[in-house]
DNA sequence: GCATTATTTACAATCGATTGCATTTTTTGT
DNA sequence: ACAAAAAATGCAATCGATTGTAAATAATGC
């Protein structure tokens, strides 16, 4: 049996054309049923399978989905960061289910307009980007003249381009309000502000700490996001404050990680001493030692909700940001 | 300015035809240095993008690789397991530098012919497979027919399949002798044997319990790989064992770091009570607490090798397996 | 200045499928 | 049995680029 690779050979073989072949195998009803089935069977029993590029070319949908993290204040970062990856997971799961496939390429954050490499090129029928780091402005930019696309995040008002992502104002606030409640008054918050999500963490943290008339006992590390970097950072940092604080806020799980490593190399209890707060939620968390208490981003629904949204886009909708909400996830460490 | 889609609108705007617009922008020799800069110029401008289905249609490839997990045996598993997500992140990085995109899609182990989904629908160029499950006989047919494909996982004698992996044998040998130095005697090793590669762990493992006489102090649970399920899989074996073991060798970081926690929760002291060794080496091993002894794999210069093997066959190449050595990264867990 | 060669550019086929419209075949009604 | 309506198939344009070959223009030699 040779082997069948293009419609036209299909067609000859059956001795039809290649358009009768096409809506038999696209179960067109313009197709009698006793051809389609004919077709059908001699199309399986070659193994024929159409080419995907002449469709997408013809049909102008690619079925593929980009994902990319623009990686601006955070150059060591890498895809292998357990959030990304999680959420990569996550929406990969989601795409697929959908039947779209996910394109993932690395951004070359010194190409200017590195958006462009995507949008445009007729590779993709949308966008899905993970974290805005320092590139709001860009973003911004894009989604004015680029629909389909989706950004994970933080939302501030004027904000132009659509996101998903938890409430971090009041997640933050969450999170040093618990520490509050263990009875913690020396917080620390580890996390660099520079991102967005990250200063909107801080923020809330530094509202619940007013109320509870704290505001000033709060010290801020800007740790790096990288588990590998921000370990140095934060052992650095016990070992030279004087006044060690009770509770810790991490601005991520990975930093929260990294702190509970530092912590127990100094010998300190968790979360007898010092008392442990993550965020993120990820499944990485309930292995540590101890489990670690955090701040649940809902990411399953965050991919959900982003692939939603994208699809809408691409169908002409205009659907907006969406905000979800925060959990608190009390474990082990506080 | 008006935007510009195709290369039929930039080749009328500059009053020329679309033949002459590709080879202007591919710096084609036939083309005169003058007009090859005009149209380079305008394109620029006018931020034409061509289309990269209809290249790829003509030029008859993709620029695209696939990548995929097959989970026959372990249906849990997600995309987002640490070691595949390390695997993936490292690959993405290859790839992209070497100016091929990432396709990743799930793969839905009910369709029997689940690889021919990739194969021949001309979305990629040539396919990386991350882990055999127990799919090598699949594997080994489809090899046959196509040849751009590599596999991650173990090498076994007569296999038709392209692999890169790391040398399991010797690997077990060697997380095993590691524990028998450490003064261990009753040692027992997690994971299920269903794999290949685990399965060529178990048999290095044993293979050194052998050699120090200690054969039938080995103890075999089969964890599952996922660590929400290993955890109920370990904890319930170390609550049975009448006599516990000295040693813990796991067949994946992932595996271990259940263990550490299910040890930590029966009050086991790390390295005290109970030494751990887990394989892999992934990021991860070393946040943990203690952190953790692992049986490295070099997974950057495996997705490297992985790459270049691929590429090689796509060339047309006939580029064989490759073994890895195993290295033993010592930290603070045994 | 004219024939000849070397450069440039235009023309048109091609990649492999999809789809509107024309045409043929089949079915229905009477 | 024949006209009209309905169903099935064929025809050919199309998606947007690439590329071999032919044609037009420019450069060279004598």
């Amino acid at each position: 049996m040779s082997q069948i690779k293009t419609m036209k050979e299909l067609a000859d073989l059956a001795g039809v054309t290649t358009g009768t072949v096409s809506r038999a195998l696209s179960d067109s009803p313009l197709i009698s049923p006793k051809t389609r089935e004919r077709l059908q069977a001699l199309a399986r029993e070659h193994g024929f399978k159409p080419n995907l590029l002449a469709r997408n070319l013809r049909t102008q949908r690619t079925g593929a989905i980009g994902v990319l993290i623009p990686l601006g204040h955070e150059k060591g970062q890498h895809i292998s960061d357990p959030f990304f990856i999680t959420m990569l997971g996550y929406l990969a799961d989601e795409l697929t289910e959908r039947g779209y496939d996910l394109l993932l390429s690395r951004v070359i954050p010194e190409d200017e307009n590195w958006l462009d490499q995507y949008v445009g090129s007729g590779k993709i029928d949308g966008l899905i980007i993970i974290g805005q780091s320092n590139q709001s402005e860009t973003l911004d930019e894009v989604a004015a003249r680029y629909r389909p696309m989706v950004v994970w995040g933080g939302h501030a008002p004027g904000q132009a381009h659509c996101t998903v992502g938890s409430d971090n104002i009041l997640g933050g606030e969450m999170a040093a309000q618990h520490l509050i409640d263990r009875g913690c008054q020396r917080i620390a918050f580890f996390g660099d502000p520079q991102a967005l999500e990250i200063a909107q963490r801080l923020e809330g943290c530094k509202r619940a700490l007013a109320r509870a008339g704290l505001a000033d006992k709060l010290t801020v590390l800007p740790a790096h996001l990288v588990a590998e970097a921000a370990h140095p950072d934060i052992a650095g940092f016990l070992g030279s404050v004087s006044e060690r604080p009770q509770g810790i806020f991490a601005a991520s799980d990975v930093i929260a990680m990294s702190a509970l490593r530092a912590l127990a190399e100094y010998g300190l209890a968790v979360p007898g001493d010092v008392k442990v707060v993550g965020y993120d939620g990820l499944a990485i968390g309930e292995q540590t030692v101890p489990r670690l208490t955090s701040i649940s981003q809902d990411l399953r629904l965050g991919a959900t909700t982003m692939v939603d949204l994208l699809l809408r886009r691409i169908a002409g909708e205009d659907a907006g940001s969406v905000v979800l909400d925060p959990r608190l996830i009390v474990r082990m460490s506080s």
